[in-house]
DNA sequence: TTGTAAGCGTTATCAG
DNA sequence: CTGATAACGCTTACAA
């Protein structure tokens, strides 16, 4: 690979000179700007990155970690980050932090961008106050870690739950169900607590039975179902800590001969795309994932801008009704 | 931030005597790396990559442009190639080829990975000539470019698009449409020949009037379903160059109160998930997207080893009968 | 076993 | 306006 020192030869000029030519920096007469411009073309010199980075110490690019990468969850997510980003000339590069030690910490150890969003519970938050530093910011998505240079943006999780089971209430459930996430996850925890909240408001408690365990995914819900199904004992309404175990619960109700939501209702959280689509269509909890990345973006640049001890800024969710959670239908049971 | 030489300093060594320390070469006195890790510790220190990056000039990292970063579509395609690539001790990073002048070849100009698989049409060709260099090869999804450093993964395209439209022949319908993603799209261009050559081969022609314009998006098939709501002039069954123009079409036509697949049957291409969630469930063709993948990280490998002038590989595909083109009922216009 | 020094490919400072 | 030269932070012969 042709190097600046290739392109010096050449054109018969020090490396120097190529640089500043090549640069578009003043001073430089252009017939020998020119000149390296010709010698350029013709070995098809292109700078190396790397070596520029190393110089300049700064990359100008920002890493972005997501839970997996997949997803249309993310799509709104990262064009708001990417709308912002690259107005500042910036680029983002994602990265997954699947796996038990994700790879992606490398790229959050190493400096190899100018800071980094993190969407992810995975990564241990030693290693992100350690990482954090005012040339290298983070900025943390639904999840906290108290640093200088670390700041966050987040859902009110236990708001929007609450305001959830709220609805539940209001349309006539008694009898409801919590269909949790991972027992760590800090969301999960904080929409349990907005549960617990908005059943204790009704003058209702927390019953351990209808406490159920998921993991976030489709199949947890399905198997949710499954358990529910067996036991024979159902509630009036469950309340998922996602969509995805939302979904996987309706989907294994009704092969169970359950009818939603005319046996059952459900609410979801997240609003992702299949939401509108499964039938019936999912009452969930809207995320604002555009603003959520947009909002990161910001916060990382006036971080980047020395800036530091920002606030988390705390984002608003949106309930949206569909048809899994109608007013209940007053039976003769 | 601390570099080695603080390390060096404050375990009172010399730097390369910390580089052996930490990298965990032999020749170190026990005791002496000892002392070097510890004063590692004490300074918070993180080795620099980028500097390592120019140093070795190797990254272990392999870049992948997608044209949106967004989407289940991906999702297993990531999948395959991260699997592939983490047993090899690498990382994948991922960039949108969003936007008129993507920003993400500043990846592919400026070597900032070891090699790229990239899925995208938006990029000029004679740029992934020039980048393309022994170490740093391209592989290409779905698209073809030569040149000794460059191959490709696809699907066969046309056979593919034959298949589904000899369904839907055998089906018993006879006026088929065919709905277009972008002109320039070679994925289009491809599926459409196939369109072409299964009429043809039933003795029947292509017919300008049955060739609706899209662009690949939902929105595009909305819109070529409103046009063809106007026109008043309705196929009996169409084929849609992938799933959302499809999907986007669907909800058009059931809109304007035409029954899917009584009164018009619909074929897509892709298989994303959403497929087996709208109603009808949607026939199409499903592409092999971690295989893609796996294969991809696989010749990227072996063009990272040294071999050269790889044969592209070709894909099958799986056509998967859904409800949105049974047998045509038998009806009494 | 450890230290010295060269070099990866740039940019930037400072003379000339 | 152009050219030496140092430096960015690291790895690795080679010398000690």
């Amino acid at each position: 690979m042709a190097t600046i020192k290739d392109v010096a030869k050449l054109a018969g000029v020090s490396i120097s000179t190529v640089s500043l030519a090549l640069n578009n920096q003043p001073h430089v007469r252009a017939e020998t700007k020119e000149k390296v411009l010709a010698a350029a073309r013709r070995l098809n010199y292109q700078p190396n990155g790397i070596a520029r980075d190393l110089k300049l110490s700064k990359t100008e690019t920002i890493g972005l970690i997501l839970p997996d990468l997949a997803g249309p969850f993310y799509s709104e997510l990262i064009r708001g980050i990417q709308d912002f980003t690259t107005a500042n000339h910036y680029d983002v590069v994602a990265m997954s932090a699947i796996g038990e030690r994700p790879k992606s910490i490398r790229y959050i150890q190493e400096k190899r961008t100018d800071g980094m969003i993190i969407m992810s519970q995975q990564i241990d938050a030693t290693l992100i106050r350690q990482a954090a530093r005012p040339d290298f910011p983070i900025v943390l998505l639904n999840r906290e870690v108290s640093s200088n240079h670390v700041t966050s943006v987040m859902i009110d999780n236990r708001k929007a739950a609450y305001e959830a089971v709220q609805l539940m209430i209001r349309q006539g459930y008694s009898e409801i169900a919590y269909l949790g996430g991972p027992e760590d996850a800090s969301d999960n925890r904080n929409r349990f607590y907005g549960y617990q909240a908005s059943l204790h408001e009704a003058g209702r408690t927390v019953e351990p039975k209808w406490c159920l365990q998921g993991d976030f995914t489709k199949e947890g819900g399905y198997g949710a179902a499954k358990r529910l199904l067996a036991e024979g004992m159902l509630p009036q309404a469950i309340f998922a800590a996602n969509d995805e175990m939302a979904i996987g619960l309706i989907e294994g109700l009704q092969q169970g001969g359950i009818g939603i939501p005319e046996e059952m209702a459900v609410v979801g959280f997240d609003d992702i795309q299949l939401a509108s689509y499964i039938r019936p269509t999912l009452t969930t909890v809207r995320q604002p994932m555009y603003q959520l990345g947009s909002t990161a973006a910001k916060l990382l640049f006036r971080l980047l801008d020395g800036e530091s001890n920002l606030d988390a800024v705390v984002l608003d969710t949106h309930l949206i009704e569909r048809d899994s959670c109608p007013p209940k239908a007053v039976t003769q049971s």
